[in-house]
DNA sequence: AAATATTTATACCATTTGGTATATTTTATA
DNA sequence: TATAAAATATACCAAATGGTATAAATATTT
């Protein structure tokens, strides 16, 4: 059963995810919640410890929304190859994907909580282990399945992938220009076709 | 002539720049600034109008700071294609480089103050396109000298390249791993010589 | 050295901050 | 429908926020 609080708790994290992603943590006040929420402090405190507890919450349900995203794409394709250039073809529209969540929260959870609130930075740190670890699992399947060059360092191509991808949607962002998104979408997919590919 | 408050205006900017670049604008509060500087707010109030425009002219001087030092780097050589490489050279190292003025001011404000703080935001992008101009024209210089293929189109090559570093140095102050530029750098140089050098 | 101008420190301001104790309302149970 | 329990609103707290008026101290000029 489905409590009244569960559904308010539920309801607090969805509206207030977007503004912890734009503004910040410390740059969100308890009124900016308040405010978007239509509840009272009251309200809030007695769904959630404290700001910090609701923001890392929050951060978990902003990823969740990128990572599902990025599943959901995926299972267009079962080839492990295939699902290397749907992850590209992902980011191509990440732009009008996560205006919607306020930005990407691993860019910028990543780059406001560095020096500042350590529970959050270590969570991006680990959200992008993970993805990473993915990117790298598909490819030791590609090679597998006799689709990828065996002699390629799995993890390095990854680490590269990902970095690039971040590098992308950090120009798009602040240059306010998707164009960056889709230029790199292009050279990645190349990069993919010239390393990886065995033809 | 030097007054007594150009230099404490001088001072106050290069204590404070760091603070702002890792912290950012709203998260920087005005006792950290008297705490950093020595100093008390009719100090600071009295060199600078509020917080703003500290903040504001700390960071030209953080962002200073890193052209200098790609500058300096770049008079290493006078061959445009040299000095393209020079570039991913500098940044090889900018993990170190950077943790001395608190980390890179361009992806800090970049994405601290999207939504926040217009002014600063706004200085970013001049400061982006800049620096994307500059390396176009040496892509021109290079094809005028016959040193580069003359087919590549150098805005968008430029973008790419601004792009990919940017990328590795958020991985590397994110994930405290300074492996994300030493492998941008060696795939960047590899690009370099395969797109643009002509044989 | 005295007088003036500039620079810095002190003490304050209203407002906002995150958080809490308690009263009130709403929900679920009997 | 009455009652117990859970959830929300109200009213408050001390501390911190950016900013200012003014007093004190320091430089500069005469």
């Amino acid at each position: 059963m489905i409590t009244k609080s569960e559904k308010t708790t539920k309801y607090i994290i969805e509206t207030v995810a977007p503004i912890f992603n734009q503004k910040g943590y410390s740059a969100t006040s308890m009124s900016d919640l308040t405010t978007a929420t239509g509840l009272t402090k009251g309200a809030i405190y007695g769904n959630f410890k404290n700001k910090e507890e609701l923001a890392i919450k929050a951060f978990y349900f902003s990823i969740n929304q990128v990572l599902k995203g990025i599943s959901i794409h995926q299972n267009k394709n079962k080839s492990p190859l295939q699902k290397l250039y749907l992850i590209t073809d992902f980011y191509k529209n990440y732009y009008h994907f996560s205006k919607k969540i306020g930005g990407c929260p691993i860019l910028n959870v990543g780059v406001n909580e560095k020096n500042q609130n350590n529970k959050l930075h270590h969570e991006v740190m680990l959200i992008i282990n993970k993805t990473q670890l993915n990117i790298a699992k598909l490819i030791d399947q590609g090679k597998e399945n006799g689709l990828i060059n065996k002699n390629i360092d799995s993890i390095n191509f990854s680490r590269r992938l990902y970095s690039h991808i971040q590098g992308a949607v950090f120009m798009t962002y602040t240059m306010n220009d998707n164009n960056y998104l889709y230029e790199a979408t292009e050279e990645m997919n190349l990069i993919i076709k010239n390393e990886l590919e065995i033809l």
